[in-house]
DNA sequence: ACATCCACCTGCTCGC
DNA sequence: TGCGAGCAGGTGGATG
């Protein structure tokens, strides 16, 4: 389950085994991968041949590859995606769905991803060649990315009518937070979910931006979180952030600030996790 | 324009 | 043992 850290150190990896190499043959093993491609695998194969990789970069948990075109090669992990780099060699993984070589018959670029939510697109850069790509215009900047703006952030969110687990979750208002660095910025904010965002102080907001930065920050220290073998960073090895949840999949264990049982509420069709003392729940909620 | 909902996927775990 | 239900959940398009 990727979000911002995870996709981080899969960026760093792209930075250190891909930039610089041309791309050879390309093959599209499953169309659902390259399905934000809308012209199709044959063009999305034919348009990256022969391309050099010029950088590694990433707006909250999309990755691209700017090439020696107009273009780059768009990634998204989705739930389940791997960017592995692996010997030419080496068996097919079982959800490999494109295999990216290169004219050094180095390493492959493989995209993996059981459940396929993930995928591949190639789209223009802007014409100055700086920021993101077309295809994701719409994704806000990161909290970490130092061009964030934190007042246009507390504004924004103020202007809301809605939850702040809801707010937190809209990749066009801040991206690269998903369900766990959600239920984890909150707990160190002291907040519950289903805060009206009109009720939040600007203090709030900043406190609960400062809280998301710093369990990213924990992660990014550690690898990445991990629960299980889906998430992996290029090499293939997993991260083990997961030791340091407070309260994100700890239902019944205690609060590490109170000792209270951590509590699991449905939330949009998935959980959300608080710790019933620290995080009390408004008498005006909205989830 | 804004808020909310749900389909899209697969594999694992749990209870009966 | 078998099987269905529930769960994991990011995204974007549809709906309200």
């Amino acid at each position: 389950m990727p979000e911002l850290p995870e996709v981080e150190v899969v960026r760093r990896g792209l930075q250190r085994w891909v930039v610089g190499r041309t791309v050879g043959r390309v093959a599209v093993l499953h169309p659902r991968a390259v399905r934000r491609h809308l012209a199709g695998a044959a063009d999305l194969t034919a348009r990256l041949a022969g391309r050099t990789v010029l950088g590694a970069c990433r707006r909250g948990k999309y990755l691209w590859l700017p090439l020696d075109s107009a273009d780059a090669l768009v990634a998204h992990l989705g739930m389940s995606g791997q960017l592995l780099v692996r010997p030419p060699e080496a068996p097919d993984e079982t959800h490999l769905r494109v295999r990216v070589a290169f004219t050094d018959g180095g390493a492959e670029l493989r995209f993996v991803d059981q459940r396929t939510f993930g995928g591949l697109a190639l789209s223009e850069l802007p014409p100055d060649g700086t920021g993101p790509p077309a295809v994701i215009a719409h994704i806000a900047r990161d909290p970490l990315d130092p061009g964030f703006d934190e007042a246009g952030y507390v504004r924004a969110t103020r202007a809301r009518r809605t939850g702040v687990k809801r707010a937190l979750l809209d990749q066009t208002l801040v991206s690269g937070i998903g369900n766990i660095y959600a239920d984890e910025g909150l707990w160190r904010a002291r907040l519950h979910f289903a805060r009206p965002t009109e009720t939040l102080t600007r203090g709030e907001i900043t406190r609960l931006l400062t809280g998301v930065r710093e369990v990213m920050h924990a992660a990014l220290d550690q690898g990445g979180t991990s629960f299980d073998s889906l998430y992996v960073d290029v090499d293939g090895r997993s991260g083990y952030f997961d030791r340091s949840l407070a309260v994100y999949a700890q239902a019944g264990r205690p609060c590490p600030r109170c000792g209270t049982p951590v509590r699991r509420d449905p939330f949009m069709n998935r959980s959300s996790y608080t710790c019933p003392r620290c995080q009390p729940r408004p008498r005006r909620a909205r989830w």
